[in-house]
RNA sequence: GCCCUCAUGGUCAAGCGGUUAAGACGUCGCCCUCUCACGGCGGAAUCUGGGGUUCGAUUCCCCAUGAGGGUACCA
């Protein structure tokens, strides 16, 4: 019978968490769903240099955000604890020594200096093993003594470590290519060739799903799980998301973060679904996917080979989508923040929100559509002018006293009164409505073009603003 | 330098030996229309190059080129 998948999402906490960080989780969290497996997130700070205040908690809104829920983690205790590896830096130890006994590793006491002379002019070395047949006596009487000291991974002689990727295939790499990389360094913590191994190991990872810079570095796992006796997982390794043709997402630059995006008013599950379709098409072609259609559809045989650059065009499109999707009370509640924080805050709020549902792709477009109504005074008569409309300043002239003729006794505003009011005195007047509506478009906001028609605009600015700006109007055209 | 990997329009991509080489974003044009959008319709645009294998290569193999990754007491 099948073993129960398991899956794992190990960022470490040394910045924001970018669109590629989190598209790795997402799969892997896809993967064990689909397969009713568990999913398991692990912080790996083994590297305390590089730690970055803060990063971890927002590894953990970042998910909660995403609706990605994992079943173990640092504060979902499933026996496999602790799930943070700063704190697990004894099992490692443990495991580094059982291992020298094995014969997979060895203890080296090189110093620094020692090793830069090794360097070559590239500035890079192999390590020469000049501590790997140590005698036991030796090693010991200097363990005794207190040097410093490493384990080393002692990579066997001679053999090409191969294994069968989920989505690259058959990967091998010669014993001679692999050098004897440090496992547990001096200040005791383990390195990510090392604290990987053991913590998938002992969490009953069954597949490992990472980014491709570990794709050629597997074998020198695999060769760790070897020494061990220990099953090999599987591997599904994801190429990477670029910024442009040759530069990788970085998160030291900050790019395309996740949170970014939603501060700037994308939605989470818009970026979730946007994300998930760089590097994987479904089978069906769809586009548009709730979390649990993308569960459903997961498929590794849809994961591409070929690296993908991140297109924030399509990720807006696909926001609009879900604006669009909505219905008019959820969009009020999604839009009603940037509507406040806009300078038309102080109009009608529900109506300008629905003139911006299908006219932004981002919530925090509102504010740069709808701050010109705050902006009204002299503007250029030009504006006017509309030669298919057949409309010109004699023309507004008329239009724009129409329609305060119309408006100027009407009891209740709104679109429906509004509406027939204009249109029956433009038809009194002999006028065409397109141009009574035209020329009271502009003469309510003084702008060439507007999100929505003069109705609309007159509902936004309401009875009494509307009626000065048309006497305002009326006296600019004489 | 050495090792691993990748290569279809501007972008995401389908394709898995024989296709008019899907679809989406973007872009352009038209329709709708009081402007802007939405919506509808239509167009332009792709197999990196060279060798093989084959009756036949976008597809399989090799080489070149380009790109990414690794080669750390970073992950």
């Amino acid at each position: 019978m099948d073993k129960t998948v398991r899956t794992r999402f190990a960022p470490s906490p040394t910045g924001f968490m970018h669109i590629g960080n989190l598209r790795t989780g997402l799969y892997a969290y896809l993967f064990a769903r689909h397969n009713g497996g568990k999913f398991i997130l692990r912080i790996e700070d083994t590297d305390r240099e590089r730690m970055v205040d803060g990063a971890e908690q927002m590894v953990y809104r970042t998910l909660a955000a995403a609706g990605i829920d994992y079943d173990e983690g640092p504060d979902r205790d499933g026996g496999c604890g602790p799930y943070i590896q700063s704190e697990r830096a004894g099992i490692y130890r443990e495991y580094a020594e059982k291992l020298v006994e094995l014969g997979g590793a060895y203890y080296c006491f090189c110093t620094k200096e020692r090793l830069e002379s090794l360097n070559s002019a590239g500035g890079t070395h192999t390590y020469d093993r000049h501590c790997r047949d140590l005698s036991a006596e030796e090693v010991k009487a200097r363990l005794a003594a207190g040097e410093p000291y490493v384990i080393r991974q002692k990579v066997p002689d001679g053999v090409v470590s191969s294994y069968r990727d989920m989505v690259f295939g058959e990967i091998s790499v010669s014993s001679e290519d692999i050098e004897d990389g440090v496992l547990l360094k001096s200040d005791g913590m383990p390195t990510y060739n090392f604290a990987n191994v053991v913590d998938d190991h002992l969490m009953g990872i069954t597949h490992v799903i990472r980014g491709t810079e570990y794709l050629s570095s597997t074998p020198k796992y695999n060769l760790i799980y070897d020494a061990f006796g220990w099953e090999r997982p599987q591997y599904m390794h994801l190429p990477p998301i670029m910024k442009d043709a040759t530069r990788k997402l970085s998160k030291r630059y900050g790019d395309a973060n996740f949170e970014d995006f939603v501060a700037k008013g994308y939605l989470p599950a818009a970026v979730v679904n946007y994300v998930a379709l760089l590097g994987w098409c479904p089978k069906n072609n769809a586009e548009k996917m709730t979390m649990d259609e993308m569960i459903e559809l997961f498929d590794v045989d849809g994961i591409s080979v070929s690296s993908s650059i991140f297109d924030e065009a399509k990720m807006r499109w696909l926001n609009g989508e879900y604006l669009k999707a909505m219905t008019e009370e959820e969009f009020f509640a999604a839009a009603e923040p940037w509507i406040a924080k806009s300078k038309a805050a102080r109009f009608d709020r529900r109506e300008i929100a629905r003139l911006m549902q299908t006219r932004v792709d981002v919530l925090g477009e509102i504010p740069g559509k709808m701050d010109f109504l705050d902006e009204f005074g002299a503007y250029d008569l030009g504006m006017y002018e509309h030669k298919k409309m057949k409309v010109d300043l004699e023309v507004a002239k008329r239009a724009v006293k129409v329609s305060i003729g119309a408006l100027e006794p009407l009891a209740t505003w709104t679109e429906e009164s509004i509406k027939e009011a204009v249109a029956a005195s433009a038809e009194e007047a002999g006028m065409k409505a397109g141009q009574v509506m035209f020329s009271m478009r502009v003469a309510l906001t003084g702008q060439p073009s507007t999100p929505g028609g003069a109705i609309e605009m007159a509902v936004v600015l309401g009875r009494e603003e509307s009626l000065r700006r048309l006497r305002f109007s009326e006296g600019l055209l004489g």
